[in-house]
DNA sequence: CAGTGGATGCTCT
DNA sequence: GAGCATCCACTGT
């Protein structure tokens, strides 16, 4: 039932968390038009001390508890939003942080939006993802499977690589950050 | 390049 | 009142 012009199905997100992250790496990404292929992103299961939902559902991470398939938007250090995909069965309460995005649509529209050129900083991080890509709070909750979002599946298999979060203080030493090994792209290198 | 510190606002204790 | 799932500018090699 898979073809390489439909939209990934919710299906795909009632999976593990775990199972998910890695298979979003080289699938397509747009908001309104504007985006590109994803190549960085982080697993955050609900038993997971770093998690949003790890102490239990609020009005900020309510979304995570919701059904998979659907965008939590969180503003970060009180100045940038960042965007996760629900995952598993509805209350399950674990996402995927969308860290990086190699930028194929709407290059100009981002550039304009981030006010600055070098296309390698354009979405290379959370809060410049949804930056260049106009998501916001106000987007919190949308399905993924109908616009303004539009996620396409990969079309072949990347090499993907996983290495420690960034950013958290709280179980850091989890290997959970899949990337595009090798991509220009990505917010900060994985070690070898 | 690596390291540091400020901006900034909301959530939860 | 503390602590952020960040980014940028600035410093010093």
């Amino acid at each position: 039932m898979i073809s390489s012009d439909r939209a990934l199905h919710r299906d795909f997100f009632d999976r593990s968390v775990h199972a998910v992250a890695p298979d979003l790496i080289g699938a397509t990404l747009t908001f309104n038009g504007v985006g590109g292929r994803i190549v960085e992103v982080e697993a955050y299961h609900h038993t997971d001390p770093a998690a949003h939902s790890y102490r239990g559902r609020t009005a900020r991470n309510a979304v995570m508890f919701g059904p998979p398939g659907h965008a939590y938007v969180y503003r970060s250090y009180g100045i940038h939003w960042c965007v996760n995909f629900v995952c598993e069965a509805e209350g399950s309460a674990s996402a995927v942080l969308i860290r990086a995005i190699e930028p194929l649509e709407g290059i100009d529209t981002m550039r304009s939006r981030r006010g600055l050129d070098d296309i390698r900083l354009l979405c290379s991080g959370p809060g410049r993802v949804c930056q260049a890509l106009g998501i916001t709070g106000h987007h919190d909750g949308l399905t993924l499977d109908r616009p303004p979002f539009r996620l396409m599946p990969r079309a072949e298999m990347p090499d993907v690589v996983a290495g420690p979060r960034i950013g958290i203080t709280k179980a850091a030493d989890l290997p959970w950050r899949y990337g595009l090994a090798g991509s220009r792209f990505l917010s900060k290198p994985f070690r070898k």
